[in-house]
DNA sequence: AATGAATGAGCCTTCATTCAT
DNA sequence: TATGAATGAAGGCTCATTCAT
């Protein structure tokens, strides 16, 4: 397969996270795929031989993209702690609130099926990456003097907890953006009573 | 249907429950549950008319025992707040590191899937439950004394986005049980900072 | 599978049978048993879960019923040998002519391409039944004056395998009934020089 | 197509021979082929346009090289009838044990389903042309004094009826080195009752 | 009430053949 | 000539649900 045919693995793997983004993971086929590609049902084994392999693909790709590019970006600016949290947050809140899931609820249901080892789990590793970039934020903002935190480690931990417990959350039983401002802003208050840090504008 | 008849559907949700407790909700066939309860096809069909009707009930009866039933027991007993919250975490606790999933997987694969009307969700319901047992509970401690919190409701919703957050976790990445104390202990300092709950012995 | 399913597996059994001898084995598909027996894809597999396990089921009740008895039935009689070894003959003469196959063609494919343990492979077991029959055949025709033979066995294992030869040459290639009643005289000639025996009416 | 065309189609005939002799016909795919040839999918359609006719090729090749050749070459020496009898005879015993199949299978295979007419079917010539020779070879033989047979032609059949049993049923049922020499010494010894030819010596 | 055989839709996968380059 | 990506028909298999008994 030369660079044509790396054109294309693209453009499935693009179309395949847009399937898994509406339907999940087990409520995927093959033909779903196909269908998104509008292309064969032999061409797309030519490229995965399986949901499980498109799906994995699919995650590995994004991780390259997403998160880390954002945030990382973010901390490298001149921002202050207080601000990089409250834009951390929002990207969280967006991806929450995004009607098309995002890989949160396929990633779920594989990673729930699939026993896979935790080194190998890329929502694991996600985790893990964000609990200790917002460690060092918080450790940031209390050098600074804009939080003030004893346990910064946990205090992250806590954070990503609430986080991803409102992301399942609202993926399964919906939730309005006002629950998840109100669930946000009340973790950030933890960190700097006196200050209302203004998360709503999307 | 008669007596006999309520006593046999009592029966094949109780099997119902384990296979799905087991297994999820996708990966369960008519044939397990069939299989589970020894009885026929047809069989069961005479009491829940689909897979979906049945797993919905095995979920709203799961709420009539659970957790009502240990907490409710225990808010009316003489208990202290501080107690009652300790046993309500380790409640959740054990239901995390139950080795059978317990319905956290078969639930949430189910309402990823299905858009159930948000009052119809029984997921929605017993987390709004849980919280609002959580805040009185949380009011009755401010009150007594035994804690302090300027906002119980959203107290009492950020540890359950947390403990939504853990469990989900736990299943889909694996968790350990020292990570789970110190994350629900962390919660429990937020609101009695002088005092260290011991929720470790099981 | 009580009663009731046991003749329906017979059913298919038999409509197999009859597929199997038009189209060999390897033509065969699970539709195509699913025609002939105008039932549902899943309803086969019910009784059967692969072409394999259906053929070979065919094979084996096959063999129950039909050489050894025509044959031993005529053994028993009060008929000379000679008499018999035309008997005999002309039933091979009547399966080599066979418009449908019988399973000679779809025994080969299937033995052709599955190495099965020699013990376990019917063919074998037929053949060297039919090469001790005739064994027996010829001594007692020897012993009788009707037959000159030197080596019992060795001719008969010839007879066999010009038979065998005939059979599957007949299939691939086709034959006239003249040609066969040629071969088979002429080794009938070889036992009985002085005597044509006639096998020509079928 | 020029000298250079030809020498790749005869390339990729032997190429597939090969393929056809390891694994029969149905069992071979285009991917086989191409595979075994080290050409492009759309290469092999240039010189072949289908399944069918490539194998009709190689068979139709084989003919050319195989059995003509060895034995032509023979029948314009020097050699005795029986020489060159028992060395048709040790060039067949060759074959029927190869453990690369030949084409034997294969060729059955295809024309077991495939239904040729007479005429056109290589088995069938291949067959007729064999016994041709070993009927000349018979008479030659009698004429010589060699051999004694009173229907060379019935015999020279019966010869290739029995090599014919014999490749099948190696095929199919697996047959010992000891049991071919018997069978063709059988053979043998109905010319040639008083000399022991020595096929043994592979 | 209860049974379990039967249905058929739907998913997965392979492969001969074509065709744009 | 040569390539190999693409096609789509065809076969395999499973499972929720129905229905005659």
């Amino acid at each position: 397969m030369g660079e044509k045919s790396d054109i294309k693995r693209k453009f499935i793997l693009d179309k395949a996270r847009e399937v898994f983004s509406e339907k999940g993971y087990k409520n995927v086929t093959m033909k779903d795929i196909v269908d998104a590609c509008d292309i064969s049902r032999g061409g797309l084994y030519l490229y995965f031989s399986s949901t499980d392999e498109l799906f994995l693909s699919v995650l590995s790709t994004e991780n390259e993209e997403d998160d880390e590019e954002t945030i990382t970006a973010a901390l490298t600016g001149t921002a202050t702690a207080g601000d990089m949290l409250a834009l951390f947050l929002k990207e969280q809140k967006k991806e929450i609130l995004r009607k098309k899931n995002g890989l949160i609820v396929a990633s779920y249901e594989y990673f729930f099926a699939k026993k896979v080892s935790v080194k190998d789990n890329p929502l694991k590793s996600q985790f893990d990456t964000a609990v200790r970039i917002i460690e060092r934020l918080i450790e940031n903002g209390v050098e600074s003097g804009e939080f003030y935190c004893e346990n910064p480690l946990g205090c992250a931990r806590n954070l990503m907890y609430v986080v991803e417990g409102l992301k399942v959350t609202s993926k399964a039983v919906g939730i309005s953006e006002e629950a998840i401002d109100n669930e946000l802003m009340y973790v950030l208050q933890g960190l700097v009573p006196e200050e209302l840090n203004n998360i709503n504008n999307q």
